[in-house]
DNA sequence: ATGACTATTTATCATTTGTTAAAAGATAGT
DNA sequence: ACTATCTTTTAACAAATGATAAATAGTCAT
């Protein structure tokens, strides 16, 4: 719980008064590797911060997933699309590994970002990072093709590589496992 | 200037002091087709409303462009990328029509970040929204071949669509302005 | 209307990525 | 060590998209 603080304040500090608040809200969760923190077709309620592990956020069309982002420990994570509006969720969240996350709930947090506005602060930092790693997404996508982007994620995420299958950064990338096999066997 | 503070006390409730507020920072703007109101290398110092016309953002690799988006009357934008971080932007803005924007300078807007909850908690919803459709174009970058990103973008921006050229269009889906020729062909 | 310029379409060929299937390699449980 | 299962690689072919060039259409200033 105390890691959840921590990061927060790093990111904008927070008064006493909030960081009590903030702390008598908090639950802390562990799942095994290939369990579910959201299904989709649910509501997304909480915003996490993970304390161990590695979780990744996808979707199916039919019987194809895909990827939006991978979350290590130490990041705060949630699935945006349902979490700010509350509607059912296109997007499923699951452990890659062992993983204990802490989060509070959206109720909860909604209360405390009127309450305190330092708490406001942190939110719109959180969004602000969100929004800049999928702004920096969208334009790879564009520019880059996927022997770019594959190289572009093993540069700049080089210690999350060795604890994601090639299947799932595939599907990351935005290709089948069998193209991204081919691309790193040329090189 | 009004729009802007119809359009934002639409989103989140602001009261008297901080609409004053705001109205004392806000400028207005005319803008030529083809003209820029950003360029690339330089830093993205305001917060835009667009009364009037059409922009869009792109940003070049070599000598291809990208588009990032579009934004038409009504709505609010910038380039996050830049304007958060405050750091030369690799992106630029340019008007697609004759175009009128009201904006705010960052660090006025940052002042009434944080002298004003109200404030905060706006741009709070501006960035929760601006992140839900950048989600949302991943999510249709990654499951949608070019063809279904047309038709997606043709039914979701019929009246944009118009007054958008073929060439920017297909900057925007991702794919050369040929294949876009092609596809629009095919049906 | 004319000419100059720009945007769009069409065609051809090259490259990239997808699909399917089979083989090889790795992992976990007994 | 052995099977069963899952992951990754390899191969062959299909489909989608890119690159280039030429033809057609549209726009704008005079």
């Amino acid at each position: 719980m105390t890691d959840f603080i921590k990061f927060c304040n790093k990111l904008s500090p927070l008064n006493q008064e909030s960081v009590n608040d903030l702390l008598n809200n908090l639950k802390t969760k562990t799942y095994q590797k290939g369990d579910l923190l959201l299904k989709d077709g649910t509501v997304c309620k909480h915003l996490y911060f993970i304390n161990q592990g590695l979780v990744k956020t996808f979707f199916y069309k039919k019987d194809k997933e895909f990827i939006m982002r991978f979350f290590p420990e130490n990041v705060m994570f949630s699935i945006l699309e349902s979490y700010l509006t509350q509607t059912p969720s296109k997007f499923m969240i699951m452990a890659l590994e062992p993983t204990i996350v802490t989060f509070i709930h959206q109720n909860d947090m909604e209360q405390l970002c009127t309450k305190h506005h330092c708490i406001e602060t942190l939110f719109r930092k959180l969004l602000s990072i969100a929004s800049l790693n999928m702004m920096k997404r969208i334009s790879i996508m564009l520019e880059d093709n996927a022997t770019e982007r594959y190289n572009k994620f093993v540069t700049e995420n080089n210690k999350l590589l060795q604890r994601i299958s090639l299947g799932d950064l595939a599907s990351y990338i935005g290709i089948t496992q069998v193209s991204l096999s081919r691309i790193r066997a040329i090189k």
